[in-house]
DNA sequence: ATGGAATATAACTGTAAAGGCATATTTAAT
DNA sequence: ATTAAATATGCCTTTACAGTTATATTCCAT
């Protein structure tokens, strides 16, 4: 069963465009922390916490490691991996069209008519 | 260790976040395009296609270039230059703790007590 | 088994943003 | 001058989501 390869979609995204939500994850950057840990760090309540926590564990942008009574999250690399390649492939893109002049021959032809 | 990446906030992400946006986006790889344009060939009403643009053109996504009745838009290359060198930098700091086995160590120190 | 700690979740509220409609503004053409 | 085309903007409604509170669940310790 080859999985599907992940491609960039806006929810990803947009589990990363919430200042709580980036703020765990640049938390993240050290190494895992409980869902006590991120909540006391970041000055949320627990319930809130946990909540943006679920979306980025929806989105995969984190996973879980249950130890007994605490719940581990950590990011994962795949995200970003996919988040590089997308915004690599934008820049390729636009340093072709300036190669290829497309930009003055598609500002000639509009003004032809 | 590891701070902010300059130029990376939020808001951009979110204004990319969004199925409309990303579309446009998308469909101004190929150049540049008018509003209406856009609003054609995404199937938005004229102010919608507007409107979406005004969100990526404050957030630096997009740049406008007057043209008589007309106003084109084009991409803008530095958001996607700050939003991979983010992702990069991610990508570097979880290679780093894996090499120096942050992981394990942390595991250990949070057992101990 | 009982109590406490850590976490998840459901129900609720407030607010911000998407989307639609009408209109203002700018420019070209006649 | 007048009309038409392209675009922006303001107002309005609805929806989505952040945040709070209360409660349920799970696990450990005694």
């Amino acid at each position: 069963m080859s999985g599907k390869i992940p491609g960039m979609n806006v929810s990803m995204l947009g589990s990363l465009a919430e200042p709580n939500r980036m703020a765990i994850v640049e938390l993240l950057r050290n190494g895992s922390l409980t869902v006590g840990e991120i909540a006391n760090r970041l000055e949320l309540s627990q319930p809130h916490a946990s909540k943006h926590l679920k979306v980025l564990s929806d989105n995969g942008i984190v996973e879980v490691k249950p130890e007994a009574n605490r719940r581990y999250y950590k990011l994962r690399s795949e995200p970003f991996r996919v988040i590089e390649y997308w915004a690599t492939s934008f820049q390729k893109d636009m340093e072709r069209r300036l190669d290829n002049l497309d930009d003055y021959v598609q500002e000639l032809q509009n003004k032809k008519q």
